[in-house]
DNA sequence: CAATATTCCTAATGTTATTAGTGAAAAAGT
DNA sequence: ACTTTTTCACTAATAACATTAGGAATATTG
């Protein structure tokens, strides 16, 4: 039952190893520009052994952020638990999500410039998990047009469209340019005029909230 | 003086046969599993002579969505030429850029899907393009500002990435799901939705911040 | 200790991008 | 008309890379 001792070699740990490696180089260097190479060097094994763990280069770009996503979608829950009202969670949302991006940038990049390109990308786990995170929002939507919050006449897909839209936009172009600013320079502004998309309007019944 | 005849094969033609091949194959296998023999191959040309036209495979998938893009650049100053107010101006962007998407589906494929992952993205003469894109709705909103038409607090950059945004995503999901719908569908009531919150409130100035 | 499985390596193999070197034919000059 | 030059495209290397074969070393199990 013993372990390795000087070299800690469990299969468990080399695979992480050779995630962080190709990760790292990945985002760096791009997809295409980095070699299987590069990845099992950096990770300290020849080529031939990093088969043993991934089925090839694109298995791996795949699998690369699928732990990611999966443990964002596990803490959404945590984090809007016990926000109250539509509009207090959309904020949460936002503002968890890019601080997430912005704890996690080697993932983003991944996430939002590699693999949406793959032609597999429509049956990858990380799509799946994805979806779970819009169906999130529509949820949001649908409960503040039920309290009140928003417009009654709201159509929740179009209003997600926006949203994610919008975040989706500003993170890009973040790591597009490096992250050689703050994700969250001018969001107030931006959320606000998000939220006047969705607010219902006071114009004649006088039933305004907040 | 006199032209081929029977094969016209001016260096321009050959040039376009080549484009468009590499177009098709890219938009439909994807970059990475298109080859160099495909394209030469549906041009009617030996590998070898590809390289007399292009550098490589990098510099034509930066090559081949040149000439649309600066079409597409040309054309909308007709397109708003005439067009009176932000709002309808915006309404008028909005369905002629998507119209154009609709008509060059493979262009827009590459755009959208596989000239964003590429390192030299930011370098391409596309990506300079794309800025004069932008810089025309940042115009569009500073004029609805001025005319009263858009609320007077509003930051013409929040409310271009929040258009920018909502466009890019509907147009990404399309492509990637294969233009199985109409990119029109429910489209009315997303830009009413967006024209919400850019537009002048008419109750009490509620400008607090944050 | 023998048997078996794990982990990794060196050395192929195969695919694909890119280059070298060549020749046919059009264009231009005489 | 005929030589020269330029254009265009070809066949056949070369090189980079992903992937596989086969086997050595090391650990694990009975």
């Amino acid at each position: 039952m013993a372990k390795n001792n000087s070299k800690n070699n469990s299969k468990a740990h080399t695979r992480v190893r050779i995630i962080n490696s190709a990760k790292k180089l990945f985002s760096e260097q791009g997809y295409q520009k980095t070699t299987i190479v590069d990845i099992s060097r950096q990770a300290g094994l020849s080529e031939a052994a990093l088969y043993e763990y991934f089925q090839g280069k694109e298995d791996l770009l795949l699998t690369i952020p699928d732990l990611w996503v999966s443990e964002l979608l596990k803490d959404l829950d945590e984090q809007l638990f016990g926000i109250q009202g539509a509009v207090n969670k959309l904020r949460k949302y936002l503002w968890w999500y890019l601080r997430r991006v912005e704890q996690a940038p080697l993932d983003a990049k991944i996430v939002y410039l590699f693999l949406k390109t793959n032609a597999n990308f429509l049956n990858t786990e990380v799509y799946a998990n994805v979806r779970k995170f819009y169906s999130y929002l529509i949820d949001i939507f649908e409960e503040g047009q039920k309290n009140g919050e928003m417009r009654s006449d709201l159509d929740a897909r179009s209003a997600r469209d926006i949203f994610v839209g919008t975040m989706d936009h500003i993170i890009t172009r973040w790591l597009l340019k490096d992250r050689s600013y703050s994700l969250f320079e001018n969001l107030d502004h931006t959320f606000d005029l998000l939220v006047a998309a969705f607010k219902k309007e006071r114009s004649k019944s006088a039933d305004y909230m907040n």
